[in-house]
DNA sequence: TTCCTGAAAA
DNA sequence: TTTTCAGGAA
């Protein structure tokens, strides 16, 4: 019974698998390991479509695992710039520099594990895709599926047990990577969030969901809370066609992404509104932005005084070419308001 | 709990 | 136009 889900599954993966820049065709042989990583990575919190010219752009610049390890990190963040998280960019470096030094992937998904930035869903995920090792690469697609499967109306995130165990069932001894993907495919253009194309589905035979008559209801999420809204300053400092820019704290929010000056917001304070050097100032304009935790109302001010000492580290980078500072899309809506 | 962004829905 | 939502690691 339960073997011949995978078996359904995998038939329509053979006809309906989508064709994405880092993956192999059905049946045929994994790539390399380092792009599947690479494009995993990408992948968390991220859509395909978004990470796709990031994907081959990295890998245009740096085509090997070796390769990435020995960039300049300044170079990895500014090319990251945009795809938000930017933790996983600082993992990604660590982790291409402990796989080069230890000269290789692990092809285990308990070693994986251990690298930086993989965790329970990653590990598994390049287990099964590079090394076809019978994992369970659990994403937030294959949780919907299953929930709706075997109608696990328990609400995440406790369901997870649940549903990690059920998939274990399920995951075939033969072709564990192309049945994560047809997984992760299933979701994406079949079993969406919303409307659920059950008419379609390889899986509608099998799935109890479906009996309950309103598969899209699961699976059950605990409510969510509401996001506080804070304000802060941009400083945009101009002299002679070129801005100021400095670089952000190694960690938390935007951490090691090149920035514009700002007055010290965070997602639990208002910033304190002073600016890095005295003078006259004008308002540029508000920028909106959305974070995980909370809005953020950013006030942009320009500089429109005559001394420029004092302003600490940092860097001035020609105007004009703003947008090839890597800026996070936060900074990016700010420069282009001062920039109008 | 802390980390972002862009597409889709309202 | 504004709001909601999708998507994992530490």
């Amino acid at each position: 019974m339960e073997h011949s889900i995978a078996a359904d599954l995998l038939a329509w993966y053979d006809r309906a698998a989508r064709t994405l820049p880092w993956r192999a065709p059905p049946g045929a042989a994994p790539p390399d390991p380092y792009r599947v990583w690479l494009s995993e990575v990408m992948l968390q919190q991220t859509t395909t479509v978004h990470a796709a010219p990031y994907y081959a752009r990295f890998l245009a610049l740096w085509p090997t695992v070796e390769a990435l390890a020995a960039a300049p990190e300044a170079a990895v963040m500014a090319e990251w710039a945009g795809l938000g998280y930017y933790a996983r960019a600082r993992n990604l470096i660590a982790c291409a520099r402990a796989v080069a030094e230890r000269g290789g992937f692990p092809d285990t998904e308990a070693e994986l594990r251990e690298l930086p930035g993989l965790g329970a869903y990653t590990a598994a995920a390049v287990a099964a895709i590079a090394f076809g090792r019978p994992a369970a690469a659990i994403d937030a697609n294959v949780e919907r599926v299953v929930a709706r499967l075997f109608a696990i109306e328990e609400p995440l995130p406790a369901a997870r047990k649940a549903i990690r165990a059920a998939t274990e069932a399920i995951v075939p001894p033969a072709r564990p990577g192309d049945f994560a993907q047809a997984m992760m495919d299933l979701g994406a253009t079949v079993c969406t969030p919303r409307s659920p194309k059950c008419l379609l589905c390889p899986l509608s035979t099998h799935c109890r969901g479906r009996l309950t008559g309103d598969p899209a209801r699961l699976p059950i999420k605990a409510p969510k809370k509401l996001r506080p809204l804070r304000a802060g300053t941009a400083f945009w400092i101009e002299k002679d066609g070129a801005v100021w820019l400095v670089r952000r704290a190694g960690k938390g929010m935007l951490g090691g992404m090149r920035a514009l000056p700002d007055d010290g917001w965070s997602a639990r304070a208002d910033g304190s509104g002073e600016a890095p050097i005295s003078g006259a100032w004008r308002a540029g304009g508000l920028v909106r932005h959305t974070f995980t935790h909370f809005d953020l109302e950013l006030g942009v001010a320009l500089y429109a005084g005559e001394r420029w000492d004092d302003l600490g580290e940092g860097e001035w980078w020609p105007a004009d070419e703003i947008e090839a500072a890597g800026l996070p899309t936060l900074f990016a809506k700010a420069a282009r308001l001062a920039i109008l």
